[in-house]
RNA sequence: UGGCCUAUAGUAUAAUGGUAGUACGACAGAUUUUGGUUCUGUUUGUCUAGGUUCGAAUCCUGGUAGGCCAACCA
């Protein structure tokens, strides 16, 4: 191994410094991972983050990742969430070891609770959630103790069997565990461990009618399954106390928990509930419009697992607060596309060039790259014949400087083809361009070029006759502004009302009929292009996945 | 009248008491039959005040700023 190579791997995060640590110690001999979705929507590229951390991990140390969906609220989760959750890590490209659910844990829980009881550390508590939210203080107050506390454990035993077995009414009891009301740390003021909620569950059915709260199944879902490093965002740092509490309490495997901070993305947002209201109010078309930052979404978008993975690894993983540019992930899939797509021209607002000595009537098929990246390179087919359509902000009747398109008088090469001079710009009576009229210079044919002439620009061009038709969906950022979430007022006031630009008839050079789903394109000085769900044998759609670098625009922002 | 977490270029992330580096972005240039790609260069940073130390981004204390905690959500 090379010593480069060595340098790279001493830059660790702090969590590989744990585990390399931890296994250094011999602590461990392998580490266990998960990976532990709510099924209640779809993945996000936050989720993505967590996904290549923790999946990561046990490729790059010995050990394995589990998948378990945190399913403790029957209300919210959904089969259909779940699919789309496995769905979307097999395609990122990760293999988990075991398919769980927390809701296979619903007995052991219910065992645990009853352990609790009997050792007087929890109580069922009869009052209401008003109640109780008003004996838990604030944060700067202590809370008090609630009347049903000292309660025995007899008692507590009969009436927790009596609300397993529905005797009681949603909301009228709850388990609480017995720790400390005047906790400095507000998630140790005694906390709800188990509610009583009649609700079918999507895997259980009616089995149960108690449900155990996120913070009764996480920890002890953790244990059982020996995960030894189990990682979660921030918020999660006050619920560490609390779950180790129950570990030793229960005197069951110690996983521990580490927390790092969730990534954010700016011009977005990531957050279940506000992406689902994006859905029901139809801001978007789906959970996976191409303008989501749904895994789902990206993938119809064109992104490429590739990119998402080396975007999630370009980003790191830290405790500090952060809101990531978006551009590194339009990087990272220019970077992936640029190698693997297919090059095709594709004109969006055509104008019309006669080449007037070219033979009428004659055509000729001309060779181009299909891609100048790749080893060896692949070669196309491209008709050539006497019209033609050139974008039409490639020509200037009264060009700036530097402008090294087409232009009254002066050349430029088509793509693969020949090297043009534009003669004469042709009006109707309203004084609107219809078409230029210009020649070609025969020796200038691409590949066999004796003509001696150089051009600085290059166009490309689309054969009128040969021409397929097609449809272009133009995406921008779904947001206005970098932080939605943290501006005055509601979210959705700042919406990007052109986030999408269809262009329902663009030409295109015939080769792009062969398309096959979820195909990916670049489509030459456009941008990388993907085939749409909703395209048709006689409807091609496409979706920009993202533009390429514009160096011009940029210069004409300048002036 | 609380507790916890965090603070390094515009953004993200390294440097683990010893030269503040990398990537993206921005800017400039070279190359180019994509104004793409590739290559080269430039710019910009340790929140603040003390302390410990020969030496502090790093350790300690105070301050400041941001985040999280008062769902029978996760």
């Amino acid at each position: 191994m090379s010593e480069h190579k060595q340098e790279e791997e001493k830059s660790l995060n702090f969590i590989e410094e744990i585990i390399e640590a931890d296994l250094a110690a011999g602590k461990y001999q392998q580490i266990v991972t998960r990976f532990p979705p709510e099924p209640n929507g779809y993945l996000h590229i936050g989720h993505a983050s967590s996904i290549v951390l923790n999946f990561g991990l046990t490729q790059k140390y010995p050990g394995y990742t589990n998948l378990r969906f945190d399913d403790t609220n029957p209300v919210t989760e959904e089969t259909e969430y779940v699919d789309s959750i496995k769905d979307d890590i097999r395609w990122l490209g990760f293999t988990w070891k075991n398919e769980l659910f927390a809701s296979d844990y619903f007995g052991k829980l219910y065992e645990f609770a009853i352990i609790l009881i009997k050792k007087g550390l929890a109580y069922v508590d009869d009052s209401t959630s008003e109640e109780i939210a008003a004996m838990k203080g604030t944060p700067t107050h202590p809370g008090s103790n609630s009347p049903f506390r000292d309660r025995s454990a007899e008692e507590n035993l009969d009436l927790f069997r009596r609300m397993k077995e529905g005797e009681f009414p949603d909301g009228s009891r709850t388990l609480r565990a017995k720790v400390d009301m005047a906790s400095p740390n507000m998630i140790m003021r005694d906390p709800i461990l188990y509610r009583i909620k009649h609700a079918h569950h999507h895997r259980t059915g009616n089995e149960w009618c108690i449900y155990p709260m996120y913070d009764f199944a996480h920890g002890q879902s953790d244990s059982i399954e020996n995960i030894t490093h189990s990682l979660c965002t921030m918020e999660f740092v006050p619920h560490r106390e609390l779950y180790d509490w129950l570990i030793k309490q229960l005197e069951i495997f110690p996983s521990h928990q580490y927390e790092f901070a969730r990534r954010n993305l700016n011009y977005t947002v990531t957050s279940k509930r506000k992406l689902l209201q994006l859905v029901n109010e139809q801001h978007v078309v789906g959970w996976d419009d191409p303008r989501m930052p749904t895994i789902s979404g990206l993938r119809r978008r064109g992104y490429t697992p590739a990119s998402i993975r080396d975007f999630c690894e370009r980003i790191g993983i830290a405790k500090r607060e952060n809101l990531i540019d978006v551009s590194l992930l339009e990087f990272c899939v220019r970077e992936d596309l640029n190698k693997v797509a297919s090059r095709r021209m594709v004109v969006f607002d055509p104008l019309k060039i006669v080449l007037t000595n070219y033979p009428e009537g004659q055509e000729e098929m001309l060779k181009s790259e299909d891609n100048p990246e790749a080893d060896p390179v692949q070669y196309r087919e491209v008709p050539f014949s006497r019209e033609l359509y050139i974008e039409a902000d490639d020509f200037m009747e009264n060009p700036p400087k530097k402008f090294f398109r087409l232009a009254p008088g002066q050349m430029v090469r088509l793509k693969s083809a020949y090297i043009i001079r534009c003669d004469e710009v042709v009006k109707d009576a309203d004084g609107k361009i219809t078409a230029l009229h210009c020649t070609y210079i025969p020796e200038s044919k691409s590949g066999s070029d004796t003509s001696g002439i150089n051009v600085k620009g290059t166009l490309h061009w689309v054969s009128i006759k040969h021409a397929v038709s097609a449809e272009v969906r133009l995406y921008d950022r779904l947001f206005r502004v970098e932080d939605p979430s943290n501006e005055e007022g509601d979210f959705k006031d700042y919406i990007n009302p052109d986030s999408l630009h269809v262009i329902s008839r663009v030409y295109a050079e015939p080769a792009l009929l062969q398309s096959g789903s979820g195909d990916r394109y670049q489509f030459l000085r456009k941008g990388y292009f993907c085939l749409d769900k909703d395209s048709s044998a006689n409807n091609l759609v496409f979706n920009r996945t993202v533009t390429l670098k514009d160096a011009w625009a940029k210069e004409q922002k300048k002036n």
